[in-house]
DNA sequence: AAGAGGTGCAACCGCCGCGTC
DNA sequence: TGACGCGGCGGTTGCACCTCT
């Protein structure tokens, strides 16, 4: 662990030098949550050293942000927020805090931890460009299914509300009815993406229709057809993954989806989606 | 049981844009 | 108008913990 002072730093003023650094302890944040409770947030220098802090503004930003605000959400991305964490990037690359704001309660340092441990983990050992196309394209013909069949099988109507894909089916899998376990979240999650980017149209009352939904705005040149996502309060249907079967011909541009190790791969990663609980 | 290597994540760093003086 | 301070953001680091051998 990191020396709790940087006096070994070349501060120059002895206030600066006192400055801690490293782990917060419980002190401390109990300190800042109840400076926070009385006066609230912003102008975190002032609020540092009025709480009594001997820590940098930018020190107690972070802390707040990422770990103590009361609605912080804590534990494993569900498959719902991972799918949207996928479809975000794909669309706004590494802006962080904009995919943040989608995810209620997800810090942008948590969704940067999550794609650079897991996702760009998957890509390296597949020696696929996490920014490439290709990449892209694993997400959105392997991985979102296998999400989706996921979400289906948490769900507790499940077994009498959708016959669920086969590992062989999802390449061209059935509609998505009734998928998520936790619709109105993610309905809010959906909708809340929906409210910032105009392009996207309600069509119904009970349905949404995401068309464009981010992917291949963000790749025009994908061969894959605009997606179409269905998104309803009892049925979920993702257009977009209705794509011919890979072993049918599957036209998809440099990557060649009926090569064994990545197919192998992209079917063993379970714990890439934190499938099951730690 | 213990050491090595891998993993996850909290925290820090550096840069940038904006507001103020 | 340029210097300065601050907040915000994305990239990176370091360490505790976990898994493997």
């Amino acid at each position: 662990m990191r020396p709790v002072t940087n006096a070994s730093m070349h501060n120059s003023s002895e206030e600066e030098s006192e400055l801690r650094r490293g782990p917060w302890t419980l002190e401390e944040d109990t300190l800042l949550i109840h400076y926070i409770t009385c006066h609230g947030e912003g102008r975190w220098n002032l609020l540092a050293k009025c709480a009594g802090l001997k820590r940098t503004g930018k020190s107690c930003r972070l802390r707040w942000l990422n770990y103590l605000k009361p609605d912080i959400k804590r534990g494993n991305l569900t498959p719902q927020e991972q799918i949207l964490i996928l479809e975000l990037h794909s669309k706004w690359g590494n802006r962080w805090s904009k995919i943040a704001q989608h995810l209620p309660g997800r810090t942008d340092n948590e969704i940067k931890n999550y794609w650079r441990t897991r996702v760009q983990k998957q890509a390296r050992q597949l020696k696929i460009d996490s920014n490439s196309k290709k990449f892209l394209e694993a997400l959105r013909h392997f991985w979102m299914p296998r999400l989706l069949e996921k979400m289906e099988q948490n769900s507790p109507s499940s077994s009498e509300s959708f016959t669920s894909a086969s590992t062989a089916e999802v390449n061209n899998p059935a509609p998505f009815a009734e998928l998520t376990s936790e619709p109105s979240k993610f309905l809010a999650n959906c909708n809340d993406f929906l409210n910032e980017n105009s392009s996207l149209s309600i069509c119904s009352s009970d349905s949404v229709r995401m068309s464009q939904f981010p992917g291949n705005s963000a790749h025009p040149s994908s061969p894959i057809p605009n997606d179409c996502y269905y998104v309803d309060s009892t049925s979920f249907e993702m257009e977009g993954f209705n794509q011919p079967n890979m072993s049918a011909g599957c036209h998809v541009a440099e990557l060649d989806w009926s090569n064994d190790y990545v197919a192998e791969n992209l079917w063993n990663m379970d714990d890439l989606w934190q499938f099951s609980s730690k």
